[in-house]
DNA sequence: ATCCTCAGCTAATGCGCATTAGCGCGTGAG
DNA sequence: CTCACGCGCTAATGCGCATTAGCTGAGGAT
């Protein structure tokens, strides 16, 4: 019995009632080499089975201070991952991140701490509490560059969900390979006979639109990049560039220009084919099965936790971009007739 | 310069660089009130002139074991949060978890590494990390009854969202008042004119469903429970025992009863009515718009964070239900035709 | 001149663990 | 009869911090 029963065990009370010395306790826990070859069998019995009987758990905060390592895989969101609307987007993501988590034996911190300073979370905030775990996964459609280029020079084990430039050095990440996936989809509307195949959204920004664009730029002879925001005056611009087929950066987007289209008695895809680039990252409410692709975004958790673990134990920081799935879909076939690029 | 660029700052580099000793930087960064009187403003201001140049943050692992605290909070779930279908009803929970929590400036840890043994999960498994958090928050719809028990006697303080049960003590919860909901749902469909209201559902197991059937049995003259599963022989038996309206445990088994009941050429709720005990919880496609109740799974989420901190500050163990809101719905009306117990 | 504040610090300690150095004993080699 | 060596352990140390006890010197009281 311990003397003050609302105390907790320490090894040093373990040690006491298996009649050893508290680092007898710790080497047998660990089962360190010394463990093994030089404590007998008897001795580490004796121990093992006072710490089943009291229940003993080691302090993981007097671990982590003394040996450096945790078991704690911090997660940042720059996104609200679960208020919010873009929440059902990185779902995914965390689902792997648990998933691969579990499976390594890690618990996961999300860094809900972090304030919102001038409109956004930093990792590096006033009293931040990164060391607590072991590494972090960077989560968000953009992060901040400052956070990266600090990270890196530091030295801090870290993996970011999505491809990202290089900042002050290379950013270990798990992205998706937009760049391959839209070079994909456009091929295929080639194929069928699309002869201007243009490009809804931006093209610019966060790293996961300039590679889709760079994809798009990439496979068509003659870009047409066409801003979303008002689906009207976007569907103009795509009938005057005589564009029979549209990749749409995002996928709410697509479904405002396809109602759009529809509304003024086109067909999709019949008079026009659209494509998506990716899941929506904010809920939108349609029954049109789009072609596009998928992104393995569970897959992508998963990975970046397996890197990171890695990256922990002292492997080298790797950059990945895993495959995007073909989505069949229904919005994109051939051009029924074909169009000069003024109707 | 600290010696080694790669080891990281302590409160003696900072002590060093700022010519004052370590406790005096540890006083300025928590300022207590030994700092707030007795350490001169021109001190103070150099000590955090150097830390804010440095970067330096505390290790909160070396924190945690100084003084006790750590500002986390443990989430345990026993069932599967994000992967699987249950995730959608958890999601609630953990938007309110996670909003209070960063409200409160803490981080959640997410017991990911708990491993499955007996196709369950445990918090107390072999080397648990509980006490790596402050506290902790339980989600799930049936708590490990030796988990329970074991935290009560070791005073771990912890929240479950849901009621439970004693276990050797009062468990501290933020639950959902199923009983007055339930009864208020019966009570509107007897002011409608429903002479027999019975209940899908088991009416035992976890909590929640005693809860639920409590407040049925309390509201109604005859009880009538039939047991879920094949939507066809319930039906024949909500309709043998002549009940006009039925109040479903699982909002799934509303959903097959109408079904069924509407295949069959009744009405819902012309014939029938069918009113649903809570949100359900797992994803169910349907249209129909049910009568029923909505449980505060956000506001309970964020009150036992609440709870909980107030709890780790020294505060007694709360048991709380909090109200549900009725939705309206279209599946309970007046009966079109009085019916005997046996048509 | 001496004692006593009291401001403004610091030395020392310990949290619970992992780790390093090393102690006492027995045994076989020289 | 020494000496080296391996076995089975333990004492001691330090991780980075919070905290407690106390030290030093200046100024006021006696």
């Amino acid at each position: 019995m311990p003397p003050d029963p609302s105390r907790r065990l320490t090894q040093r009370d373990i040690a006491r009632l298996a009649g050893v010395s508290q680092t007898t306790v710790s080497l047998v826990l660990n089962n360190r080499a010394d463990a093994e070859s030089r404590i007998p069998a008897e001795t580490r019995d004796r121990v093992l089975r006072v710490i089943t009987e009291t229940g003993y758990v080691a302090d993981p905060a007097a671990r982590r201070l003394a040996a450096g390592r945790n078991r704690i895989l911090g997660v940042f969101t720059y996104e609200p991952v679960f208020p919010s609307a873009t929440g059902d987007f990185y779902h995914p993501f965390l689902v792997g991140i648990e998933e691969s988590a579990e499976h390594r034996g890690c618990d996961l911190l999300l860094f809900t701490s972090a304030p919102v300073v001038d409109g956004r979370k930093r990792v590096y905030h006033q009293d931040h509490r990164l060391r607590l775990a072991d590494g972090c996964v960077l989560l968000g459609r953009e992060l901040d560059r400052e956070d990266l280029t600090r990270l890196v020079s530091e030295g801090y084990p870290f993996v970011s969900v999505g491809r990202r430039d290089d900042a002050g050095g290379p950013v270990p990440y798990v992205g998706a390979d937009y760049r391959a996936a839209v070079r994909e989809l456009v091929d295929r509307a080639r194929a069928l006979g699309h002869e201007r195949v243009a490009y809804l959204g931006q093209g610019t920004g966060p790293e996961s639109y300039v590679d889709r664009h760079r994809g798009y730029a990439e496979a068509v002879p003659a870009p047409v990049l066409v801003a979303p925001g008002d689906p009207a005056a976007a569907l103009d611009r795509l009938l005057a560039a005589g564009a029979t087929a549209v990749l749409s950066e995002e996928y709410a987007d697509a479904v405002a220009l396809a109602g759009q289209a529809r509304g003024r008695g086109l067909s999709v895809p019949g008079d026009l084919s659209i494509v998506t680039l990716g899941d929506p990252t904010r809920p939108v409410p349609t029954d049109i099965d789009f072609t596009g692709f998928l992104i393995p975004r569970r897959e992508m958790g998963r990975q970046a936790v397996e890197d990171l673990t890695e990256l922990i134990e002292g492997g080298t920081p790797l950059q990945r971009l895993l495959p995007c799935e073909y989505a069949r879909g229904a919005t994109l076939a051939a051009p029924t007739h074909t169009r000069g690029p003024r109707a």
